[in-house]
DNA sequence: TATCATGTATTGGATATCCGATACATTTAA
DNA sequence: TTAAATGTATCGGATATCCAATACATGATA
């Protein structure tokens, strides 16, 4: 689904102001798989480019955060998600806690 | 992100079975835009050919269903979402509640 | 019966996501 | 000082997702 990648990279950045490969490691922390650098440093780019996000270079590091625009992108994200998975996400934690099937 | 169509798919189904466009109408509830035919129907089959789903023909219609192993992909799948998405998800929702900002 | 509505299915093209490989830069450790 | 580690960045190719257009089939309505 397309605005995922983004999504999650705003979201952990809503956090903490993080370089590439923390964002990388968050969302594998998530996901169980490790966005490789061909994924998250276009996507890093294109978000800076649309001025959600700025980095700053510190040595061989460049640490990202929110613009304002950022914030309010992932304020209107957040709703979405919980417009569009809000009861799932619910649901998985009913299913998770009694470890049982989906019928 | 990968899989999510799929997930999204399989989610409706685990609750009745339906057709191509009632998955579609559901699906377009969430998020607001419905998927056209050119997403749904190569989805499905690609479903249908995996042994997650089956197809009954019935006048102009096709209603799936989850076959045994579509159940336990979804309950898998299901699993999954709460670990990559579960605290996401709460928050989203007390950002909604709140209707206030992401900070 | 003809027309319209609804549903399935495919195709071509676009795009977001993703990987692995490669290159470069900086920092740290030996 | 050299080697290793870490981080950034790009590239080419793959693939899931997605759209619009087109075609066909069936059912409902006029």
């Amino acid at each position: 689904m397309r605005g995922m990648l983004t999504f999650q990279i705003l979201w952990e950045l809503g956090k903490e102001p993080l370089n590439g490969q923390q964002i990388a490691d968050r969302i594998a922390e998530r996901r169980g798989t490790k966005p490789t650098p061909g994924t998250i440093y276009p996507a890093l780019k294109d978000l800076e480019e649309r001025g959600l996000i700025q980095g700053e270079k510190s040595g061989r590091q460049k640490v990202y955060t929110l613009t304002d625009a950022g914030k309010k992108g992932l304020n209107d994200s957040a709703k979405y998600f919980h417009q569009a998975f809000g009861d799932i996400a619910e649901e998985c934690r009913i299913i998770v806690l009694k470890t049982g099937g989906c019928d």
